[in-house]
Order: structure tokens, then C-alpha cells, then sequence
DNA sequence: TCCTTTATTGACTGATCATTCCATAATCCG
DNA sequence: CGGATTATGGAATGATCAGTCAATAAAGGA
């Protein structure tokens, strides 16, 4: 099904990932892509159509895995609040590198319908994951019963932005992990 | 001291970041900001050198008006938990214009030496004085004494940053209430 | 072996970009 | 009025950019 070494789109994408959450979309060129993908430049256009396409495939595909990644810390405890202690600290020990979420609605806000669509389907994915969550830690006592679910998963990611937001700004990792233990710690 | 309408240099800064921090470093072009700065070209030039250093200059006049603005909340009330009640307030009424330093750090991270040392010295006079006025809260017990000043501190400068990004998000004004509500609340 | 598929690269286009040179106009001061 | 100063905009430069076309190479299948 293929001659030359036909090349992994996913792994391509994952590159251009890569490049798209260190320099943005406008600081990125075709060139820094095509280095980073380790494919041709027309293999490129060929495949993603163009830039554009390309960053929203990318930070589709990046939006998935991240959201995916929360829901595995979230579930990777068998108490509420121990879910959500881990999706912090996963944050917290991953925050070195610059989220491509951040980077895409600081650069565009709300301009692109495209783009917001795809941030709000992975929000709104995560968004119902984490109440779940938070309700079932208040069922158990460890959320104190007065605050409202919805207020406090945007509370929290709210504060997940804020721990890679401080990572991009140079904070240490102390730094980075007395955030992480705060958020938690304002449920209780 | 002037002969053709000798223009306002800091006028045009502040149009200059109303542009940079709506559209980013990259995304903004010069007649971009010839337009909103309402000069000529060579204007621009022959007062700010090139784009980089207009850059560096806006991003420094805003930093410099924003921690001004935020000591002013901070002061504008006699207890001291209303002053940071009071600045978390101004955060969330201001949210819906975009925020530059959030902007530039998001673009540039630790890239730029010259950049990161603007942040840093802004960062550091807000800092200072959060942690003073964390500290008188909790010398009128109403900060719960067992949290380090530092820690609180970042932690309410991280959930200003959070609240400007889910306003860049296109959070609603109640979303965004509840945010700084939340983070004052979680150093009772 | 030959054909088909796939990837790559060079050359090119047209646009846009930051930036500079220069001529011109406008205005204030003496 | 006249000369100094300041802002402006046209023209041009060189760079870079995204994107296209076409030729070429590589490799699997028949």
C-alpha cells in the first residue's frame, strides 16, 4: 500500500505539534514544519492542505490527547479527590512544556469559528468529566458541600492555565507545585 | 518646541498596545500600528527604531500601567483583604480586553532576555506588594494564618492570569465573577 | 521487468514584510 | 519673511513567506 517510506501522518502532526506550541501559528514557517516533520514540503501541502489546515489539525489532534490524558489522571484513582489531585499534578510535572491550547486562543481569542469549535468541544468533553468528578468528591466529604461543581471545574482549569502559564513565564517547579496544591486544597 | 502637529509619543504607544496585545508581536504588521497610531511610517521608525523595540517599549508602558493599576486597587480599601478583593474585582471588569504580558509571555516564553526582564521586574514590584497586603490580611485574621504570603501571593497573581485567559476564551462575565470570587475565598 | 504510487526537491510566483532614502509639506521661532 | 525643525508618504530594497508546478527518484506489486 505504499512505496517510498510512506510516512505516519499522526507522527508528522505530532511534530508540527511540536513547532506550533513553541512558536505559535504566525511565528511558525512552512520551512520550521517540513524540519520538524522530517517530510518534504510538498509531501506537507499534499497531505494537510495548507498552514492553516494543518494548525487546526494539529491543535485538534493536540486537544484530544491532552483531554484524554486528563480523563486518565481523573480515573486513576479510586477516590474523587485523588483523581483530581493527580490531573493537577500531571499538570504540574508536564507544565515545562508550552500548552498548544494556551498558545492558540492567546494568539486568536474567539477570531477563528473554526478554531473555537474545537476548543469548545474539548472543554466542554472536560468540563463534564472533571463535575462528574468534583460531585462524587463532595458525595464523599472531601469537597466541602457548599460549592457549586460547575464553578469549581472552571476553578480548576482555570488554575491548570495557570500553572503552564507560569511555567512559560520562568516560575520553578516549587513554584509550579504550591499552585497545584493550592487549587486543590481551595475545594476543601 | 514643535513645528507640524508634533504627535504624542506615549498617545502612540498606547495605541501601539492596543494592537499588540489584541493581534501579538507576529501577528501585527506596521501599517497595522501607522494605522492605529494615526503616524506616518517613518515616524514610527525615526521615534521607536524598529518593531522589536516598539514591542519592548509597549509591552513596558503596559506593564508599568497595569502594576500601577493593581497597587491602586490594592490601596483602595482601608482593610486589607478588600484591597486584594478589590484587585481581583478590577481583573474580572477589565477581563474582556486583552491582556499584553499574558500575550507576550505566551509568544515568547523565556525566549528574549530583554523581554523576560520587563516581566520579571513588573512581576516582582506586584508581588512584593501582594505579599505585604497577604500579610496585613492575615494579621487581621482574615487570612487563614497557616498559608505562606509567597505562595498565596502566586497563587493570586496565577488566577489573574486565569482569569484573563477564559476571558480570551470567551468565558461570560459571570464565569469569570465566579473565578476571582473563588480565589479570594480560598485564602479564608 | 514494468507500472503505479508516493515522496522529494528545485524553480517559480505573487504577496507581504520590515526598513530605508528622499522629496515634500507643514509649522513654529526669530 | 526666512530658516530650522518635524512629520509625512512615495518609491524602492531585499528578505521571507505561503503555495504551486513539474521533474525526478524510490520502491512495492503485478
Amino acid at each position: 500500500m505504499a512505496r517510498p517510506k510512506e510516512f505516519d501522518k499522526d507522527l508528522a502532526l505530532d511534530a508540527a505539534i511540536g513547532v506550533f506550541r513553541e512558536h505559535g501559528f504566525e511565528g511558525t514557517s512552512a520551512g520550521m514544519l517540513t524540519g520538524a516533520m522530517k517530510i518534504g514540503r510538498q509531501s506537507l501541502y499534499d497531505t494537510f492542505g495548507d498552514k492553516w489546515r494543518l494548525y487546526c489539525a494539529a491543535v485538534a489532534r493536540y486537544a484530544e490527547a491532552e483531554t484524554r490524558a486528563h480523563l486518565a489522571a481523573l480515573r486513576g484513582a479510586s477516590r474523587a479527590i485523588d483523581g483530581l489531585g493527580e490531573m493537577m499534578q500531571r499538570v504540574v510535572a508536564e507544565a515545562r512544556r508550552p500548552c498548544l491550547g494556551i498558545g492558540s486562543i492567546c494568539e486568536f481569542g474567539r477570531r477563528s469559528a473554526e478554531l473555537s469549535a474545537i476548543h469548545d468541544a474539548a472543554h466542554a468533553a472536560l468540563q463534564a468529566a472533571i463535575v462528574r468528578r468534583v460531585g462524587e468528591a463532595q458525595a464523599a466529604g472531601d469537597v466541602r458541600p457548599d460549592l457549586d461543581p460547575q464553578e469549581a471545574t472552571g476553578f480548576l482549569l482555570g488554575n491548570v492555565a495557570a500553572i503552564r502559564l507560569a511555567a512559560r513565564g520562568g516560575a520553578d517547579d516549587a513554584h509550579l507545585a504550591a499552585l497545584g496544591r493550592l487549587a486543590l486544597r481551595a475545594l476543601r
